[in-house]
DNA sequence: TCTAAATTTAACCAGTTGGTTAAATTTAGG
DNA sequence: CCTAAATTTAACCAACTGGTTAAATTTAGA
């Protein structure tokens, strides 16, 4: 019996992440993703059951690809004006590679909040915001920077570092930005955003 | 002849604006509109020639309206610190009674990013934005703020404003917060974002 | 009341959708 | 080389898609 070969499946999933990725649930069409994959549509049928099925495993795949990281870096031992840049220069490193992801999370949990309940149980953000937060009641106790919630101070980082990228289209149209302005505008970010949060909360 | 009467109409509309936002321009089904709207199909298509003439005239009302009133404000005669208190109380006043828009418009245009070049020529976002940065230099002139761009400011602002709304979903999945508990960090951050961003560029 | 325009409908259509099926081909191991 | 499992295909299907058409009904004005 010929072993599981991978080349072929992976391909598929691969154009499938793709065309999810770019046109969501919805738009996205079995045919055109045997056709990128050179094969045929019932081929995607045989190694996915169903689209939803093939598309809920992308979904998770992006999902923690996203978020994986971010708990590592909230909870490490460093200092707090320090670990706000990590976070940051963390983030828009890995918007850079994967700029569609964002949209495509937002888009589809906006569209089905119960999707994927199961695997992210085991990553408990709670205790990450715990420590988090203790590490900036440290810091308003030695009066370093005002009282924030470690809630609040999240939002606004990811707020800064995800917005800008995710929302490039609409920022291109209102600011009427060429694609060599915009991407001056982000790298200019890269530099500025941290230091932004960073001044919001020192006292 | 009767004449045109636009409780029909302005009913369909409406149901498609619903239609639309919701499960955006692939998602969204005439045959769905039509239902909900109380008509048959070939009305809907009687009225809006087709389902993207339809989708192309709520797209950009909707983007207007929600860029029509930031102009204004923006290039308003009054204190920076005040201009920012004003736009962000704005955003969030909108954003309450329209959650579900800032996520269709990026999507849309992301999808299609030469839809509605016509109709938003005429809102020259240049200007607005020369003024902002006038009186901004003139701030920096008199050491009261930090050196940063309109652009930049401009963005800042609405990423901490639009983001934790158009991003609810996956926030409240990742924070693992109740309706209540999300609603409650909003009713927050009306408070504070303008606040966070006046001490992030006040020297 | 007559009529021509505006409104509304039921029935239809061709193309596309996700998905199935049964048969063909390839493969690895004995 | 045989064979049973894994892989791949062509042909098919029912449901659904946006859109059309021609006929029926309602409406306002003369």
């Amino acid at each position: 019996m010929k072993q599981k070969d991978n080349t072929t499946e992976e391909l598929i999933l691969q154009e499938a992440r793709k065309a999810f990725i770019q046109k969501g649930l919805a738009g996205a069409r079995m045919q055109d993703i045997a056709d990128k994959a050179g094969i045929n549509k019932a081929l995607v049928h045989y190694y996915f059951k169903s689209k939803e099925n093939m598309f809920t495993i992308i979904f998770e795949q992006e999902f923690e690809k996203f978020f994986s990281h971010l708990a590592t870096v909230l909870s490490a031992d460093i200092p707090l004006f320090e670990k706000i840049e990590q976070v940051v220069s963390l983030d828009i490193e890995r918007l850079s590679q994967f700029p569609d992801i964002p949209l495509f999370v937002i888009n589809e949990l906006s569209q089905n909040p119960g999707r994927m309940t199961k695997r992210f149980k085991q990553m408990r953000t709670e205790n990450v915001l715990d420590i988090f937060q203790r590490q900036i009641n440290n810091e308003v106790k030695k009066r370093m920077i005002k009282k924030i919630t470690a809630q609040q101070l999240l939002i606004n980082i990811q707020s800064l570092s995800v917005f800008p990228i995710m929302a490039k289209p609409m920022i291109k149209k209102v600011m009427q930005l060429t694609e060599k302005q915009y991407q001056q505008m982000i790298q200019l970010r890269k530099k500025e955003v941290a230091a932004f949060i960073i001044n919001a909360i020192k006292n």
